[in-house]
DNA sequence: AGCCTTTGACCAGCG
DNA sequence: TCGCTGGTCAAAGGC
């Protein structure tokens, strides 16, 4: 048992049956993602990559990655990212930033499509996409692969997608209250309560075995503003525009209001208030009807404050020293490390000793090189390197050189991935854009 | 000390 | 009534 956190919404890492087979419903994945027939451009996904980095395949490899992000992470969200192809733009603001607009303007839906005009993002500086795919509330995953005209297995290819750094972290604190397996699949169900006084707003993370986030679902509308440390919107702040930005990138009202007509639309019958949600099932195409009679038994146009998301893992990879890694001018304090079945070596967790800055930094060997280091850098500093420890001249060698394997191998598998290490562990055209919203 | 996660138990709705 | 399922509670323990 892993107790403790910071309540921004941890999840429990999968048991070791689940692990069993998230292991072989992850090489089910890899294996398809390759053999996906229309792949032209495609880019492997982080599993992909990882499993080509450091595993021939062997569940084992799986499992100790599996465990990285499902519990090890301790906020497993903000790594959800899906490295789409580079030509594939990206919005610069987070998915959750996005969701708690979403949330505090109950009918705004939104469908990001693909963003042409955004895609100038230098491909030195990592970038990763996440998908946001928030759809009418009727409308299940066979209907979205109908819909969309592709097959189930390029939902993570071609789905629109945008950037998210840390969905979890959406400005509010959660406390989780319950936890329980998704039945019929292997996907487990977290319940979270904002822990704001009289705050009614609920929410309910879905994660895969594997630690994909395949559903993130807000419930009730926030009667308070963000915490201001890390937010940077309030829940109301700059809803029009948001609205606005999102619909040259978004499926119209209309349309949406088109396919709720035409998959249907239930009015509640229940106190409960309504949602709107948006789900695509990894696995299942076809939803418990009894679980789709449930939603669409609670969907209510006319209060429509929930929203699902969709989004994949991020994962960033490089190889370098451990030294290196843990010398990047920012101070760390060591807070977690867990030895992996099948690696000899711990992985450890850090967290970024700055008050008020949550950005974490997660570094696993790998079990055949223990040079070879994965790195998975969570959040953005919201302060200075620390002087006294590195000057920006040595810092800039240093990520420099960080970031050339990384991008090597990026380039080599197609996309390019987010930076590591000092500032840029959040794409430049992200928080380009993202100021821009907030301004 | 306070807040958090974990997790088994419990409850309500539904067929 | 029974079984299943989703959602919630609350004790225990960690940080």
């Amino acid at each position: 048992m892993v107790g403790g956190g910071n309540g921004e919404g941890e999840a429990a890492p999968p048991s070791k049956a689940a692990r069993s087979r998230t292991d072989l419903q992850l090489r089910a994945s890899t294996e398809s993602v390759f053999n996906c027939g229309d792949t032209a451009g495609y880019s492997p996904g982080p599993m992909t990559l990882f499993s080509s980095l450091f595993g021939d395949g062997d569940g084992d490899e799986y499992k100790s990655f599996s465990e990285f992000l499902a519990g090890a992470m301790v906020d497993p969200i903000p790594l959800r990212s899906f490295p789409v192809s580079a030509s594939q733009g990206q919005f610069g603001m987070t998915q959750q930033q996005m969701l708690a607009q979403v949330t505090a303007h109950t009918n705004v839906q939104i469908q990001a499509e693909h963003a042409t005009s955004l895609t100038q993002v230098p491909t030195t500086i990592s970038t990763t996409a996440r998908q946001l795919i928030p759809l009418p509330p009727s409308m299940l995953a066979s209907e979205v692969t109908e819909s969309f005209g592709f097959s189930h297995s390029q939902q993570k290819l071609h789905f629109p997608s945008i950037i998210v750094d840390k969905p979890n972290d959406d400005g509010y604190n959660w406390r989780k209250y319950g936890q329980k397996p998704v039945k019929g699949s292997d996907f487990s169900r977290s319940y979270y309560k904002c822990t704001h006084p009289n705050c009614p707003v609920k929410k309910k993370l879905e994660l895969s075995l594997q630690g994909h986030v395949t559903a993130i679902i807000y419930k009730g509308e926030h009667n308070h503003q963000r915490k201001t440390t890390k937010g940077t919107l309030t829940s109301t702040d700059n809803s029009d525009r948001l609205k606005e930005e999102m619909s040259s990138h978004s499926m119209s009202q209309k349309d949406l209001e088109s396919s709720q007509a035409e998959h249907g639309s239930g009015t509640s019958d229940s106190e409960e208030v309504g949602y709107h949600e948006t789900k695509v099932d990894e696995k299942n195409d076809e939803p418990d009807p009894k679980r789709r009679n449930t939603e669409a038994r609670l969907q209510d146009p006319a209060s429509l404050d929930l929203h699902r998301t969709v989004a994949e893992p991020r994962i960033i990879v490089q190889t370098t020293s451990e030294v290196d890694l843990l010398d990047d001018g920012y101070r760390w304090r060591k807070y977690g490390q867990k030895v992996v079945k099948g690696n000899p070596y711990p992985r450890s967790y850090y967290k970024c000793t700055t008050p008020g800055c949550n950005v974490r930094k997660h570094v696993e060997r790998a079990s055949t090189d223990p040079k070879a280091v994965i790195t998975t850098y969570e959040g953005k500093h919201n302060h200075d390197v620390p002087t006294a420890k590195t000057n920006s001249h040595t810092l800039a060698n240093k990520t420099a050189s960080q970031l050339k394997p990384k991008n090597v191998t990026d380039e080599k598998h197609g996309f390019s991935s987010r930076g590591v290490g000092g500032n840029e562990q959040q794409p430049v055209a992200s928080l380009r854009l993202k100021q821009e919203k907030i301004t």
